[in-house]
DNA sequence: CTTCGCTTTACGGTTTCCCGTAAGGAATGT
DNA sequence: ACATTCCTTACGGGAAACCGTAAAGCGAAG
């Protein structure tokens, strides 16, 4: 079993039904090696290993609030800072993010180890994670969500993700084309953009920009 | 202190942390005074009226993952069902939900007792929240957010909710005024609704309708 | 009852958006 | 080189939204 694990984690209640999970494991836990910032976490890490004791696995979240100013600011950046000075380290991804698209690419970009949503069971989903992880496997978990395809028909591109938060910050649909024109981006004819939006509206059910645009921010897709 | 503590939270890990903060504070704990569902709970305070022996306190979440079919589906469905069944019971709602405004909402319209943000010390808030309620006080936690009001100088009334989240729904401005008469809510003239919305632009500094929706989603005001 | 002031509604002109059709352009295959 | 197809753009008619003005409704005060 790991002896050494780190937990990053902002939510002190989380932070602590970790280290209880981590207790019950039979891992020796001293009580400290859980951190609320990223910028702490990679502290730790950095002096872990220049005292010659690195940790074998970090837990991590994937959101943390920031009230005070940090360095790193998401689990994503930690995780990368953390790969650059010690590839070796074990780590999972502990998040209220549940899609299995997200979980995957995280495997796939990031070379994570494990992904548990946090979700009903997600205690002992942990558990068969950090299992998983003894016996060097990926552990992806049977909780994570596939976007259907049916509820959501449509893949956005970040062209329409461009078009959509032009919208969503008050830019009239007439002066699109100008912004696009300027960055670079096309087709940039106002028809294009125009055809775009309606063929979304139309494969999504929806009949207005209104009705778009809280469907892009209730499935965080702005 | 409490004695009969029911815990409604559909996130293992969190519910196994509040578990530990109430045996923290002394709380006889039987360790099988939490529920994954809402149906369960309002059944096991039922139940508990039934034997002569109530709740004394209700923690409970928001938001339920609903992966097997409920009949009460939310929080706030919840709270409003146990109101009515045991309406001296108090009430603690422990959520992601961190904006004060929805707080103070339902602590004036649900008249719960004490409402604790999940943040960096949401254990210890809790504590706190405890104690606060065992003094017969309402609990609103310090790490609460507020939208300041200087970004927000509109005061958003519940006839320009109705407005706004028709809108939200795909309604078209024109058939809004319709709706407005069938349910009786004046002024139903469509000029009136002009009137009204590009007023809230102008006051918020917004030039479409589009911006107005994301500011209420994420102001919460819809 | 009349007047005043405020809110609500009606109306008309302008702008923006929506949507169908057709023309222009680039890439691909023959 | 030509044809085909797909993508992009231009254009125009009609619908919806926007905005100012004027009329109508309505309650309060005299």
């Amino acid at each position: 079993m790991f002896k050494k694990v780190l937990i990053a984690e902002d939510h002190e209640s989380v932070s602590i039904s970790v280290q209880k999970t981590l207790t019950e494991l039979g891992i020796v836990y001293d009580n400290s090696n859980y951190v609320y910032y990223c910028d702490d976490a990679i502290n730790r890490i950095k002096k872990a290993i220049n005292d010659k004791n690195p940790y074998e696995l970090l837990i991590t979240d994937l959101s943390f609030e920031d009230d005070t100013p940090q360095l790193i600011k998401s689990g994503v950046e930690l995780i990368k800072a953390i790969k650059l000075i010690q590839p070796t380290i074990k780590i999972l991804v502990f998040s209220i993010e549940n899609r299995l698209e997200i979980a995957k690419a995280l495997i796939k970009d990031l070379d994570i180890d494990a992904f548990v949503p946090k979700a009903r069971h997600d205690a002992k989903d942990m558990k068969l994670a950090i299992e998983s992880i003894l016996k060097n496997n990926k552990y992806l978990s049977p909780n994570l969500k596939q976007t259907s395809s049916v509820e959501n028909p449509h893949q956005f591109s970040n062209y329409d993700k461009t078009i959509i938060s032009l919208l969503a910050n008050g830019m009239p649909q007439k002066d699109i084309p100008f912004y696009l024109e300027k960055n670079n981006i096309k087709p940039s004819g106002l028809s294009s953009i125009e055809k775009r939006l309606s063929h979304i509206k139309e494969v999504q059910g929806f009949t207005k920009n209104e009705q778009l645009i809280v469907f892009c921010k209730d499935g965080g897709i702005i």
